[in-house]
DNA sequence: TTACTGACTCGGA
DNA sequence: ATCCGAGCCAGTA
């Protein structure tokens, strides 16, 4: 009934966050009722189709870093830069504290 | 059914 | 700040 897969509720937190924001795994597990599955939500976004239209960009690890290597980093670093969000330059991290969505310390 | 995996997180050193 | 070890839990085999 109304006990929706954990994977259909990441889903729908993962469309509600809004552009030029990002959120951290744990977040969204925890958006979805399973705060402790914050690997699972990885493992979820791994599996979207290349040709998603979630933004799956939006979400990086609780350093406010990008969890990918390689080409895949380069693209959603791209997507983020394309939708305002800043990088510190010198450590490659996000700050949370201005674009970090729904997170407990704002 | 059990065993292993990992786009994570946390606490201690 | 970095590094390491352990916990976590939904998939997958």
């Amino acid at each position: 009934m109304f006990e929706d897969n954990f994977k259909q509720r990441v889903l729908q937190v993962l469309n509600s966050v809004p552009y030029g924001k990002v959120t951290t795994y744990g977040n969204i597990a925890k958006l979805a009722g399973s705060p402790r599955a914050a690997r699972q939500v990885g493992a979820i976004l791994k599996g979207l189709p290349s040709d998603t239209l979630l933004p799956w960009h939006r979400v990086v690890n609780r350093e406010g870093k990008i969890a990918l290597m390689g080409e895949a980093y380069k693209t959603q670093y791209q997507r983020l830069i394309d939708e305002g969000v800043v990088f510190n330059q010198m450590s490659g991290h996000i700050d949370l504290k201005l674009f970090g969505w729904m997170m407990d310390g704002v």
